[in-house]
DNA sequence: CGAGTGCTTGATACCCCTCAATACGAGTGG
DNA sequence: CCACTCGTATTGAGGGGTATCAAGCACTCG
C-alpha cells in the first residue's frame, strides 16, 4: 500500500556558482522522503510530529533564541544525523537548512536501534556542548567546533589526518553556536590560519593541517604562548 | 518471585541541624528503590545500566568535566524527575547527590509514558541551558536558576507568589552550573537581595519575593539601570 | 578559643564584546 | 571589461563584564 507521496529535488553539486535542480515525485512504498532548499526553516508535515528523521545529505541547524532576539545555535547536523521533530513543538527550537537538505523520515519500529542510539547521542551531545559554552575559552570552542564539523562533513567522515570540509556556516553562525561574537570567530581562523594549524582560500571551505595541535587546543592542553 | 533486597534510609527533615536517620531493608516486589547519601557520586548497579531513575525525594546534579579539571554541571535534578543512567556510562557524565537522595527505578513497559516525557524534558531543558550558557549575561543566568529551583524545590511545586525553597547547591556549584564563579554568583545574589526580588538570611534557603521582576530578569526584559 | 569551611566584598586584570573602518567576492549594469 | 553595490569577512581601537586575586566575615565544630 502506498504511504505517500515523495517529493525530490534531483541536485546536482554546485561548482561554486549557482545551484541547479529539478523537481519530481515518485511513489515511496515504506519510506517517506524531502528535499529542502537552503535557508528554509523546517516545518514537519503534522503527521511527523513525534518522528525521528535522518539527514541523507546536507546540513541542518537546530536553534533557540531570546524574546529579544540574540540566538544560540544548539546543534548542528551532517550526514547520518538524526533529528526528533518533537523538539521542534512549541517552539523548543527551530531547525533550519544551510544547503540543500535531504530528510528521509525513520520508522519507529524497524529502525528503532538507530533512533536509541540517536537519542542518547543527542544529549551526550548537548552535554559537550553545555560544557563548551560554560567552560571553555575561545580558541577552544573554535577548536572544538572544527574538529566537530571535520567529522561530520569531511569526505570519509573525517578520519584522515588532514580532512578537508565544506563549511556550511557563515561566521556569525559559527557564533551564535559557540556563545561568541562573529569578530571573535574570525579572528580565531586567522590566528589558526597563521599559525598553519588550519588553511582556507575560500571563507567556506576548511582544511585542518595539525589535527592533533588542533584537538590539544581544543581540550584545552596546548600552551596558551 | 524477589527481585532483590531494597535498602532505605528512613529520613526526617533536619530543623536545621544535623540528620538524624535508621537504616532499614525490605523486600520489594516489582519496583527498586535506593537512598543515597549527600556528596556520594552514583554507580548505578550493572544491571540498571539502561534504565530510567525517579527521584522520589531529594537533590541531584549531573555534572561533567574537563581534563584539566573545569567541570561543567547539566542539570539539576529534584522530586519528581526522571535521570537517564545510560548518560552516566563511558564518562559521559556523572551524578552526585546534595542531600539525602531517593531514587526508585522504572519499569520501562509501565512507565513507558512518563519515559518518554522525561526524555523530551531533559533534551528541552538542555537546549534552554545552552541559550542560558552562551548568551545570557550573570544576572540573567542567576534569576533563571533561581526560578527553575523554585519550580523544583520549592513546597507546592513553586506555583505561589512567593516561594522559599532550599537551596541544596553551594555557591560554587551554582557557579558551576551557570558558567560562572562563585564570587560573580555571590555578587548577584547580593544585589537581588538589596533590591529586594529576593531575600535570605541563611545563605542555603531563599525565598523569591517578586517573582515577575526576576522572571523579566531571567528573560532579559528588565532594565540593565 | 582556634581551626576550618563557605560566603561576601573589594581591587585589579584580562578576555571578549562593541563599534568602526576596510577588504574581499559575487552579482549587476553600463 | 570596469565601476558600482551589496553582503560577508577581516582587522583594529577601546571599553565593559567577569575572572582573578586577596581580605575579611559568619558559622560550625573540636
Amino acid at each position: 500500500m502506498p504511504s505517500g507521496l515523495r517529493f525530490m529535488l534531483e541536485h546536482i553539486e554546485p561548482a561554486g556558482g549557482s545551484v541547479p535542480f529539478r523537481l519530481t515525485d515518485t511513489q515511496a512504498p515504506f519510506r517517506q522522503e524531502r528535499w529542502v532548499a537552503p535557508q528554509m526553516t523546517l516545518v514537519p508535515p503534522v503527521q511527523w510530529r513525534d518522528a525521528a528523521v535522518r539527514i541523507g545529505r546536507g546540513c541542518l541547524i537546530v536553534s533557540h533564541e531570546l524574546p529579544d532576539g540574540r540566538r544560540q545555535i544548539l546543534d548542528v547536523l551532517g550526514q547520518g544525523r538524526i533529528l526528533f521533530c518533537s523538539m521542534l513543538a512549541h517552539g523548543t527550537a527551530k531547525a533550519r537548512s544551510l544547503t540543500f537538505t535531504n530528510v528521509e523520515r525513520l520508522d519507529e519500529h524497524s529502525d528503532r536501534d538507530a533512533i536509541e542510539e540517536a537519542r542518547q547521542l543527542a544529549m551526550k551531545r548537548a552535554y559537550e556542548h553545555a560544557l563548551l559554552l560554560g567552560r571553555k575559552k575561545s580558541t577552544e570552542k573554535v577548536a572544538t567546533a572544527l574538529l566537530d564539523l571535520a567529522d561530520q562533513f569531511a569526505c570519509g567522515n573525517g578520519g584522515q589526518m588532514r580532512p578537508s570540509f565544506t563549511l556550511y556556516l557563515m561566521r556569525n553562525e559559527l557564533a551564535d553556536w559557540l556563545g561568541l561574537t562573529l569578530e571573535t570567530v574570525s579572528r580565531c581562523l586567522s590566528d589558526f590560519k597563521r599559525k598553519g594549524v588550519i588553511a582556507f582560500e575560500r571563507t567556506d571551505r576548511i582544511t585542518i593541517r595539525e589535527k592533533t595541535a588542533l584537538r590539544a587546543i581544543a581540550d584545552g592542553l596546548a600552551p596558551s604562548t
